[in-house]
DNA sequence: TTTAATTAGTCATATATGAGACTATTTATT
DNA sequence: AATAAATAGTCTCATATATGACTAATTAAA
């Protein structure tokens, strides 16, 4: 791959694994992610974790740390330090929740919101050039899986206290 | 989220951002990705980026870091490592190329491979239920998109320099 | 050739993350 | 009500990862 044709060598690797729609995926994912993460990072001096909170934030205000644990699946560790460094750079506010006050309401400030207009188009412009290659058709048929995947993650999510019960 | 139906809270949270794609593959990826990893890092004592390049010597003999880097988007610190770190575990061995003695091809053990052949099953059983909700024509419409998709990456990921000079 | 520029890989250090203990509050059990 | 169990969030510490400097080998340029 270093020498010759590096697109054969590349469709090689990515249909040799046992694990094709895995494999293809996470690369495809990571390949949208990472640079631009990365760059959204150096720029604005956001962490990957803070970031995310943010385009939670954006369309769903008043969600607590728990619920971004919940769906996203990072641990509360690390939600709890984006909260409180993004509340520190003014990006998000917290209210306890009157009915039960160990919960704390997250929303978006002004700083937030901005800072949020601020990276999304470059996020989106990627999106647009990940699916480049797609006709609108292919596009359509695409989310369709997506959604239909994504509404399955529940159920088998749930396997996971029987996977660490598992030998292996 | 925490009270009510959790579905329609989710379904309102993944069809609400402005990158859909990109979202709900990083999303479907996520769950799919972090248990089983987790998991095998606990009981095999690996860390990701080993259990990543076992399974691309399990299928390409013979790749030097470099290859791993351009390959995965990692960084070669963290391929460096890796290798290192399974060198010393006896679980792949190291030869200089003959035509450039920076290199470094790299070659699975028989250890290597036992360890590859622990894990893996672990890893087809949780894409076999994460597809379990599609149907085989669904399967290999998303196989086949997926594929185009993969193909176009070297495209879109060129655009990188070009990315970190923007002003965002 | 000699010098400069690239490239593969390693290392040192700073930062980020994961695992689990801990506090405060709420819910379940008796 | 009193006690136990569960939950939201924070904190500490050990580990993992990112960044950039560094060495050695190769290629390009003068």
């Amino acid at each position: 791959m270093t020498k010759g044709n590096g697109d054969d060598d590349l469709s090689a690797i990515l249909d040799g694994t046992e694990i094709p729609f895995a494999y293809k995926m996470s690369y495809i994912a990571n390949f949208y992610r990472e640079p631009s993460f990365r760059l959204i990072e150096a720029k604005l001096d956001l962490k990957r974790s803070e970031i995310v909170l943010l385009i939670f934030l954006a369309f769903r205000q008043g969600i607590t740390a728990q619920d971004m644990c919940d769906l996203t699946g990072h641990l509360k560790a690390n939600v709890s330090r984006a909260v409180l460094a993004l509340e520190k750079k003014g990006m998000i506010v917290r209210r306890a929740d009157r009915t039960d006050s160990r919960r704390q309401l997250l929303f978006l400030t002004d700083a937030g919101q901005a800072a949020y207009r601020r990276f999304m188009p470059l996020l989106k412009a990627r999106e647009t050039a990940m699916l480049a290659g797609l006709s609108a058709r292919e596009r359509h048929q695409f989310m369709r899986l997506l959604t239909k995947l994504a509404a399955h993650v529940p159920d088998w999510t749930g396997e996971n206290d029987e996977l660490k019960r598992s030998e292996l």
